[in-house]
DNA sequence: TTTCTTCTGTGACATTCATCACTAACTGCC
DNA sequence: GGCAGTTAGTGATGAATGTCACAGAAGAAA
């Protein structure tokens, strides 16, 4: 995503950061709900977004996290449409967003080539993101998906050791706490983790 | 997608028609491959395309239905970026198709406003399609995935009487043929469908 | 009609995971 | 330290579905 981090820094220092406000979120914060009508695009300045899918019974599952640099794609179409969002978005790690009004995200497409590409990028990686999502969904078990989503965490988190209940897993994979708990084990047993209370560190 | 359908005869009146060449393909042809380069934008005239998510073991699932007036949207987003495809696309209907050149359809978006529209509408709407999917990938059961299908299906070919095998339903589903039969069987029992060789029809 | 191929139905069994029901371990707080 | 609340570990059981193995049915081809 370099390309749009920098075409991203170009435009801040041009109308974007003008027009955009910045406000701080603590971890945990809901920004976006399902439903809820859209005014503002928010780009993620620092920290990270996760951003779910959820079902009419509450059951979530996690579709992928926002970076500094990036902005969440569905406000944005779901924004210029006037449409709501169908989707749910977190943070993750507290974060700074600066909001951009929808109808400045909107009138920028005919004024700057370089949003409207930062624009059709993001849509693709959050596209192929989704193609991952279903992929495993569909064809991986529940210890490929684990193992996956906790190098995913570190990685975000730029450290090995990952503060996160086995609950707050199986959420995000939309599974129960328990299957979470037995794999975990069996993995701690094969030595690729080794588990405490509120924490896994990848070994 | 009245919007985009009336924008879409907008600009066949005008470039587009000029630019792009029309081919016709059968059902069954596969129009697209996992990795391939992409060359032109299809945008589809009648009939319509299959698009598919593949893993390494080629498993496969349907992800959605591209319909007249609309186009691939990967096949879009991949083009402009000179990536490859990370979907495979097969004629579902027999087909006729426009097919534009890339660097085409990358410059209209400068051009034409509405042309960028219809890009957003689609992605949109291909963006809410792909969450369904993984929707109905994570939390429902076999029962209502293969009805859902068949009603698309339905809806799709405007007629009750489907022609398909439970090998192709699986395969669209990502299950197995045993377990496509014995949910229509149940189907069947429960009024909801008849079946015979190669068809089934919903009542 | 006979034969061959494809498609469908179904039993038996294994696997994965959900659910229920606890127990045990850890942490914070009084 | 002792208690309460949260988090984790684990057995038992069952539902959903994958896998294997065939048998029978329906068409197609000869």
């Amino acid at each position: 995503m370099d390309t749009s981090k920098n075409l991203f820094h170009t435009l801040l220092n041009k109308e974007v950061y003008e027009t955009g406000q910045i406000k701080s979120f603590r971890a945990g914060t809901v920004i976006l709900n399902i439903n809820a009508y859209i005014r503002s695009i928010p780009i993620v300045l620092s920290g990270s977004i996760k951003v779910m899918q959820t079902d009419e019974d509450g059951q979530e599952i996690l579709l992928y996290y926002i970076k500094p640099g990036e902005s969440c794609i569905m406000s944005f179409l779901a924004g210029i449409h006037d449409d709501t969002s169908k989707i749910k978005a977190i943070v993750e790690e507290d974060a700074e967003i600066l909001l951009i009004p929808v109808d400045k995200a909107s009138a920028w497409i005919k004024e700057f080539p370089e949003w409207t590409d930062f624009i059709f990028t993001l849509y693709q990686k959050r596209f192929e993101e989704l193609l991952e999502v279903v992929n495993a969904i569909a064809f991986q078990k529940m210890d490929a998906r684990l193992l996956q989503l906790l190098k995913q965490k570190a990685s975000l988190f730029q450290s090995k050791d990952i503060a996160v209940t086995h609950q707050q897993l199986a959420d995000e994979l939309g599974t129960s706490r328990e299957a979470v708990s037995r794999v975990l084990k069996q993995m701690e047993n094969s030595n690729l983790i080794t588990l405490s209370r509120n924490r896994i560190s990848l070994l």
